[in-house]
RNA sequence: GCCAAUGUAGCUCAGUCGGCAGAGCAGCAGUUUCGUAAACUGCAGGUCAGGGGUUCGAUCCCCCUCAUUGGCUCCA
């Protein structure tokens, strides 16, 4: 295990025997430091024991697992805190998790924001008592009939869910006892903790909507405050790129009560989403896709052979037209076999790449809808590729260099995924062998780094997943390259080998943008609502600063048009401060002043979006300047 | 779908312990002609999400519906 010691150096640390043993024991799930353990029969702070050891210095909580035991402990604070106030609250399951943790309670009226604050000035009450924190172990039995004296009936469940034989650990604090595998710090005060609840929300117990809905309360939790203070910010800055409050800011899309989930894109979305669109047509024919487009609406019997009809009908959008079943297209596939199938292929003709631009509608649950990120219709910019097994790896490849090629153009940073068998899976083992294999050959001969998720890929085939990363650090799956075994089978697609004889070709699905409707959402929050050039709604806008200089203005306005420029007056009668103030708030790149001085140069005065000072230039100067920075999709 | 909260003018939000509904911004009409992030005056704008109930009277209390928001993956 790595240490990161006082003076910022990482080194390796092998846990002083005595503490190893234990350590590993206490937190078996962890398998990297914790901040407090077991030491000769005591608990211990590690950090103390590893300071005590000659050769290593210090420990930092900035070790994910100091902070998770850290979190941890605020957790069971936090139990205790809403036992004190509600005595009839039972305990469900309290988890550290990413930046903070969080706890699921059994209440009879659910919390309300009033409770939050009760139960954090509770928390810091317990905080300020400093209690020890002990720990102590039952065998199996005694552990259920303890909990079960308690009422405690989900830690009686999590108990007998638990193998025989294995240590059950409980912690205790006060009069405050929690089943818990640990690790935790000594004292509820051994540092002060720096936390916030944040809400309540509805939780299922274990996950499963058939279970009983708990209360959980979800908080954050850090070392130090500025940490916190720091993520606390991290979120405001968050809520104010909110794509849907810029969206509606910027008229760019809207959703209304008529149609849930349905976006309906205002003119300002329009341009980005074109620009999208042009770009992407751009991108795929010069790698060499054709476009299709399949029909949104199709009979049941095109849906059975798919088998979306038997395995996806409550998501699609159906209706009964002169006595016959329709369904609205969840996904595009279907239609794309079809489109293959039109004709007889030769194996001369393999790869073919079908792109499609395929509207579709899926019943997403009501409760799941999110702005454009998640939505009942969107367009997938989805291509199919039909290829000979032996063109597997290098159509990855080319997927995967396309997609980066997209991404880069946005400046974003991506991980990979590559995920393996489910258990639940079709086709033959071979076959899954062999594609993995090949997707796997692609990303290490492209000398790519990426996470293996095994089991989690479709049931129909294993897939390459792109996780982007916006400017403030969040990830969103966009990308996705899957094999898929079953569609060929179940269309019976074909292909005429050199032998004569007719053979299955293999198929990728794959999408950059993914939705096009959510890549706009994220790159809305991603440049805060300053688009690149190329995608700004309005790339020029033009201000007067008295009616004396409409008329020059006007002709600068039809110049930059003519040169293919979105640009726009603004010849009020307000004062230029005002207008400055009004272009700026929708996130104009160039605009350009126009007074009595620009008018006898006939130049203009410009501020460039990011830039402190404004500048002079002539009309063409800013028209070849705005056509070069868009046509090179530039950043800024 | 489930739990909870929310829904008042185009936007952001006050308000009514049940008695004719408010502000700022935006809009419109004037005035102002101004040099880099908000000029001034006036006008107009609402079945208080929709439906039902209680009441002399409901935007407010109760019920239903719709929509929105935070969650429903993190396993003691």
């Amino acid at each position: 295990m790595n240490i990161k010691l006082k003076d910022g150096s990482i080194r390796e640390f092998a846990p002083p025997t005595t503490v190893k043993d234990i350590f590993f024991e206490i937190s078996p799930n962890l398998g990297r430091a914790a901040v407090a353990g077991l030491l000769n029969g005591e608990v211990v702070d590690l950090r103390t024991a590893i300071e005590d050891d000659a050769e290593l210095l210090a420990l930092t909580t900035e070790d994910e697992g100091g902070m998770k035991a850290y979190r941890h402990t605020a957790s069971h604070i936090m139990a205790q805190a809403v036992k004190r106030l509600f005595p009839k609250a039972k305990l469900a399951i309290g988890p550290a998790i990413d930046n903070g943790f969080y706890y699921d309670f059994d209440v009879e009226k659910p919390f309300t924001p009033d409770d939050l604050e009760k139960i954090e000035k509770e928390m810091k009450n317990i905080v300020s008592a400093n209690y020890e924190i002990s720990r102590f172990e039952l065998p199996k039995d005694e552990a259920i009939k303890f909990m079960q004296d308690k009422g405690e009936i989900y830690k009686v469940e999590l108990i007998n869910d638990l193998p025989e034989g294995s240590v059950i650990s409980f912690y205790e604090q006060d009069d405050f006892v929690d089943l818990c595998a640990g690790p935790h710090l000594l004292k509820t005060g051994s540092k002060k903790f720096q936390f916030k609840l944040l809400s309540i929300a509805g939780a299922y117990w274990r996950g499963s909507e058939d279970n009983k809905m708990l209360q959980r309360i979800y908080a954050t939790c850090f070392e130090k405050k500025e940490e916190l203070d720091k993520y606390i910010t991290r979120l405001e800055e968050a809520k104010k790129r909110d794509h849907r409050k810029l969206g509606k800011e910027l008229e760019i899309f809207a959703l209304l009560e008529q149609g849930a989930g349905f976006p309906f894109f205002l003119p300002n979305g329009m341009i980005i989403k074109n620009a999208l669109i042009d770009y992407w047509r751009e991108v795929h024919t010069k790698a060499g896709y054709v476009e299709i487009s399949t029909p949104i609406i199709l009979n049941r019997e095109l849906w059975e052979t798919s088998g979306h009809w038997s395995y996806y009908k409550e998501n699609m959008y159906t209706t009964v037209i002169d006595e016959e079943d329709y369904a609205v297209k969840p996904m595009n596939c279907p239609g794309g076999m079809l489109a293959y199938k039109i004709k007889p292929h030769s194996y001369k003709e393999l790869p073919i790449k079908m792109g499609e631009l395929g509207l579709v509608h899926r019943h997403e649950m009501s409760g799941a809808l999110h702005g454009l990120m998640r939505v009942r219709s969107f367009t997938q910019d989805d291509a199919h590729i039909f290829m000979l097994p032996e063109q597997i790896k290098d159509e990855i490849k080319n997927v995967i260099h396309l997609i980066d090629e997209v991404y880069k153009t946005f400046g974003f940073q991506y991980h990979l995924e590559l995920s393996t068998r489910p258990e639940k899976s079709i086709g033959s083992l071979e076959d899954w062998e062999t594609s993995t294999q090949a997707l796997k050959e692609a990303l290490d001969e492209e000398g790519l780094d990426y996470v293996i998720n095994e089991g989690d890929g479709a049931f129909y085939g294993p897939k390459i997943d792109f996780h982007l990363e916006d400017c403030i650090g969040r990830t969103w799956q966009c990308g996705t390259i899957q094999l898929d075994f079953q569609l060929p089978e179940r269309f019976e697609l074909e292909y005429i080998g050199s032998d004569g004889q007719k053979h299955r070709p293999i198929m990728i699905h794959r999408v950059a943008f993914g939705s096009i409707e959510r890549f706009i959402g994220i790159l809305i929050e991603h440049f805060a609502g300053s688009f690149p050039v190329w995608l700004s709604p309005v790339q020029a806008k033009v201000l007067t600063i008295t009616d004396r200089c409409n008329e020059y203005a006007s002709e600068v306005v039809e110049s930059l048009k003519a040169a293919g420029i979105r640009a726009e007056i603004d010849d009020r009668s307000e004062k230029i401060g005002f207008k400055i103030r009004e272009a700026r708030n929708q996130r104009v790149p160039y605009i350009a002043v126009i007074g009595d001085m620009e008018v006898e140069n006939k130049n203009l005065n410009v501020r460039i979006r990011g830039q402190k000072d404004s500048v002079s230039m002539t009309i063409d100067e800013l028209a070849r300047k705005i056509t070069l920075v868009s046509e090179t999709r530039e950043i800024f």
